[in-house]
DNA sequence: TAGATTGTTAATCGATTAACAATC
DNA sequence: TAGATTGTTAATCGATTAACAATC
């Protein structure tokens, strides 16, 4: 059953969620519609009828949605009714500014530990945490059961520390560095490169 | 004739450029193929011979791609053989980390100006560049031409300082806030949120 | 030449949208 | 009740893939 959700479709149920926590923050309404979602999104409401139509019904003829109803659904669609603890690896700017970073409060997520190799940055202070050396990561991974880790390092050396994520038994990797990572099927990466998101704009430039 | 190229085509091209990029400094052969860089990227020969052909003939039917050719064709299509000035508005630990990222160098943009309203972080260096205060945005906007921005702001600040950037002239953002901005149909947008992308993995996470 | 690979066409596949009966 | 909006079906639209003649 969940297996045959098109990908495509789990893509759009975070953004519905970020939507209606700010509706819910503005507390206008108790209750929204998939034509009023859409139109906050720029997405069609049919689509957003159909997208939330593969997990159940969560609607009401004539009213729509339960804002704070509907959010619960989906967390738990998503299985964001827990937090889930995440490894960061690589303590430079982008590690920095991820380790400082309030937006994972809240929203599923908490950076338990940050891993480098550089000597100069290992035992140092980040956001509470200490900066461990590279070669206890493995273990780490393994005796807290960590699924989800965040990849921060150059591209030279991410390949070769994706393979020690997944081996250890990380699932779930969000990759900063600009370039494709080759990892087995089980195993999910999705990627930031600020540099490809530019690049798609000045096409459109004259 | 270029309106009519799908956007999700224009999508792949930078992550073409980029493998290509990989592939020049490897240096291991002057050519590639559709099957090799599709091997690479996880995508179908097929799907990236019709992509070139949306632009022209880059190919050699026996021998495939010279690599740095069809690097600079890609280059040239996405309007990435000039340098890009970028204002950044936002000072905050992720401005900072993309004030000091040094991936923006010889891929088409810089990062000239760094805005933020905070009186504290106003008048501070940022890699040779000085914080500079918001009231005078708009017009370094205009006098200079700039037409791309980074937005690194709180999402309560997003949308008032979108609509600066866009009266002002620029037309591409790419946005840290997490939140759904609103924007003209000449302006595009692209968001990076690293929560979005890690709720959209834990779904298929037990 | 023989083998490899392109560019393109047609077929397939999948995603989005329009429309509407059901019903709150 | 009258108006609004859901969930779903069928139609449309668009993207991907398979296949292959052309040709290096």
């Amino acid at each position: 059953m969940a297996g045959d959700i098109p990908d495509i479709v789990i893509g759009r149920l975070p953004i519905y969620l970020r939507a209606l926590t700010h509706m819910a923050a503005e507390g206008e309404s108790l209750t929204t519609s998939s034509h009023d979602l859409g139109r906050r999104l720029g997405i069609s409401s049919a689509q957003i009828r159909k997208d939330l139509s593969h997990f159940g019904e969560f609607g009401k003829q004539g009213t729509g949605y339960n804002i704070n109803y509907l959010f619960e659904q989906l967390r738990q669609i998503l299985h964001l009714d827990q937090e889930w603890p995440v490894v960061l690896v690589g303590a430079g700017s982008i590690g920095h500014a991820l380790a400082y970073y309030q937006g994972f409060k809240h929203r599923g997520f908490e950076i338990r530990w940050i891993f480098d190799n550089d000597p100069s940055k290992i035992g140092q202070d980040m956001n509470g945490m200490i900066v461990q050396d590279m070669s206890i990561l493995a273990e780490l991974i393994v005796d807290e059961g960590v699924q989800v880790a965040i990849l921060a390092v150059p591209a030279a050396a991410a390949q070769q520390n994706t393979d020690l994520l997944v081996k250890a038994g990380i699932r779930s990797i969000l990759s900063y560095a600009p370039i494709n990572l080759a990892v087995p099927p089980e195993v999910h990466v999705r990627y930031t490169d600020p540099v490809v998101q530019l690049q798609r704009m000045t096409y459109y430039l004259d």
